[in-house]
DNA sequence: CGTTTTTGACCGGCGC
DNA sequence: GCGCCGGTCAAAAACG
């Protein structure tokens, strides 16, 4: 079904999520490591990161590219990138209560000496001219602050739900504003909220069967790589079970990985790593 | 009127 | 210790 649609690998810019549902969009891959060199200690997804961007179905049928991940938990080793990415923000990843007078909370709350545990982050970058795409969560803003050496701010939003602690960055490139970056951290506990502002879950998104498609190297080379994110429609949300996904292998060359479906929880549409050169 | 956004202040970590 | 910086708070404003 790579073909399903203008295969050309080309760049796109999307407007909207319907807009993206019927493409594709290849990213050098370079462009993409020297942007996040510039920004933020990431690092190339690995195979265990693209877990957590499953957690985003909507987003996986989003348009866009290359995944990046922090080197927090599962990254893999290689740190070239950030020297401080460790250090970077282990902020207050229990933003329990927020309510109360957390000033002295943040402080109290953690024992002394003790490195909160930074959850797992996972970021990607995105072509749209939208700096907040939807991807099927509910989200406030809670801040905003300009970006070192960038003049597009970065604005920081926290999953409206309860006691869940998802918290999410979006950026825009300096080196091409028309490109978002989006880094999401934690995980949600909770399904994706069935009252989504806007057409999120329209109906063409919904009784389909697909799956999303990841190109990308298996081992990293990073050089020259491509990414490319097929976007097809998803499996049905509503039918989907614990096993009836299906993988959708296009041609296939050294690598091609079904990624579990661990935090899949049932509700994201099969999808498969495969290396593409 | 409840919810979300805006925005300056504040906080903690880090480097010098 | 001080200043910078990324991240968060929270009151006020805006929104629907």
């Amino acid at each position: 079904m790579a073909d399903h649609k203008n295969s050309s690998l080309e760049e796109k810019s999307f407007t909207s999520l319907t807009d993206c549902l019927q493409s594709s969009l290849v990213m050098d891959y370079n462009s993409l490591e020297k942007v996040f060199n510039n920004s933020s200690p990431f690092q190339p997804i690995s195979p265990s990161n693209m877990g957590q961007i499953r957690n985003y179905p909507y987003l996986n049928l989003n348009p866009n590219s290359p995944i990046v991940s922090s080197s927090s938990i599962e990254a893999d080793p290689k740190e070239s990138l950030g020297d401080k990415s460790g250090s970077m923000e282990d902020n207050e990843g229990d933003q329990h209560g927020v309510g109360e007078s957390s000033k002295q909370l943040t402080k109290q709350g953690k024992e002394k000496g003790e490195k909160k545990e930074r959850e797992a982050r996972v970021a990607f970058m995105t072509k749209s001219e939208i700096d907040h795409l939807e991807d099927g969560y509910r989200w406030r803003k809670y801040g905003q602050k300009a970006v070192k050496n960038s003049s597009y701010p970065r604005s920081y939003y926290r999953c409206t739900t309860q006691k869940c602690n998802v918290k999410k960055r979006v950026e825009r490139s300096f080196q091409d504003p028309s490109m978002v970056i989006t880094t999401y951290e934690g995980k949600h506990n909770h399904p994706i909220p069935s009252t989504l502002r806007g057409p999120v879950v329209s109906e063409h998104l919904l009784g389909h069967r697909g799956s999303c498609l990841f190109h990308r190297d298996h081992s990293f080379p990073r050089q020259h790589q491509e990414f490319l994110v097929m976007n097809q429609p998803p499996v049905n949300y509503q039918s989907v079970g614990s096993k009836s996904y299906e993988c959708t292998h296009l041609n296939n060359s050294n690598h091609q990985e079904v990624v579990d479906y661990g935090l899949l929880q049932d509700i994201v549409p099969s999808m498969l790593l495969k290396h593409e050169s």
